[in-house]
DNA sequence: CCATGTGAAGTTCTTCACAGCT
DNA sequence: AGCTGTGAAGAACTTCACATGG
């Protein structure tokens, strides 16, 4: 339980599977876990999960399992979900929109405090109770908010600039989701999720299978 | 050029990367570029890429660079991207939608062929000039269409049970936003795309970073 | 002289397999 | 007897640094 306990990166990526099901079994009342079931439902193989959770402690009995519970509120703590996180989205459009509709981050203590758009016809509307507001008052917005999260939702063309308007309002974890590397100092966190290049990705798995069944 | 090209699969992951920064180049007129600066704006390292373009043959010249037109033609051939692929998108909620009116895939020669929902008051209704059809009709739709990718943009309670049709339906390849672990067997390919899971390994960095602040 | 392509080293991640605890 | 926790091995991935070719 120290606080400098230093978790691998392909770690951290694998606890919100695990909380996820963490919940279901919580919510089904149930109350201890095997590695080997946890690692089924997690889609991860077992050896791999107790790997994983020996990082942080041990929350584990031998010969029974995990506490869900405890084992819950353990990965729960560690990636600060125990806290509300304010999150602001930049780009109205069909996925900006989309994401503030999203019911289920809500659940995970997650609340969308803004939503940013240049269109006229957008500014000052509001989409599922959070208002619309123009990237000139960005900073602003972050500042008064409190967001420290920023998912980039934009066209590729606009997302390095609202990127470093939102560094510079003090936003230190982004989410993006336009295709497009962008460019931040390096203590700040940067996510990508691009649809298209999954697609693309799938359509690799595609031509090689295409190969295959024709030799 | 062999078929029995093996690249590792951490390198597929970034060709898309590469081929969106050619693209750009391409169209600007561009007709080299170096390791060092298709490296920079895709966001990676220069011996990285090398690396990766070294994997399926040799596009680049020493001392000059690598061929703009040619390296894309080379990644577009591997990722598959010279055909069109036809994608099922199952689930037209918030984000179903915001997908089939993603404007983007269509320049990547994927086309939407195919939204699916069971809401009755969706079904037969048109989303961006596709037509809703039931779950019902879903393996029927998926033969007809000849879609080969599926999107999964159901809740997560629904997921498992679409899969299961689009594979029953010969699909192979998906794309999965339901939070939650897709069973399959192995010969299909699944990449999971989580908006909520991303926020949270972001809450992680923001966590770290408070203990870090407060040392 | 310049930038690629690549052995070799280094790092990170995963799996194996079993000792050790309940 | 059962299941965790982990040393050790293995696999995958990245970076270094330079020989090689244009």
């Amino acid at each position: 339980m120290s606080t400098t306990e230093q978790i691998s990166g392909a770690s951290i990526g694998r606890l919100p599977l695990y909380l996820r099901e963490l919940t279901e079994l919580s919510d089904k009342g149930v109350a201890t876990v095997s590695s080997e079931a946890l690692a089924e439902a997690s889609g991860v193989q077992s050896a791999l999960l107790r790997r994983d959770l020996s990082q942080f402690g041990s929350y584990g009995t031998r010969g029974v399992g995990y506490n869900v519970q405890q084992l819950r509120r353990a990965i729960l703590r560690i990636i600060g979900g125990t806290r509300v996180r304010r999150v602001i989205i930049v780009g109205a459009g069909n996925l900006g929109q989309a994401l503030v509709r999203h019911a289920g981050f809500a659940d995970l203590n997650f609340k969308v405090v803004g939503l940013v758009d240049v269109a006229p016809e957008l500014v000052g509307t509001e989409v599922n109770g959070v208002v619309v507001t123009h990237p000139d008052r960005m900073i602003e917005t972050i500042r008064s908010t409190g967001a420290e999260l920023a998912v980039v939702a934009t066209p590729a063309s606009a997302a390095q600039e609202v990127v470093d308007l939102a560094l510079e309002a003090g936003i230190t974890s982004v989410l993006n989701m336009a295709p497009v590397a962008l460019h931040v100092p390096a203590d700040v966190a940067v996510r990508n999720v691009d649809f298209a290049q999954e697609l693309q990705i799938l359509s690799y798995h595609q031509a090689r299978r295409r190969v295959v069944e024709h030799a």
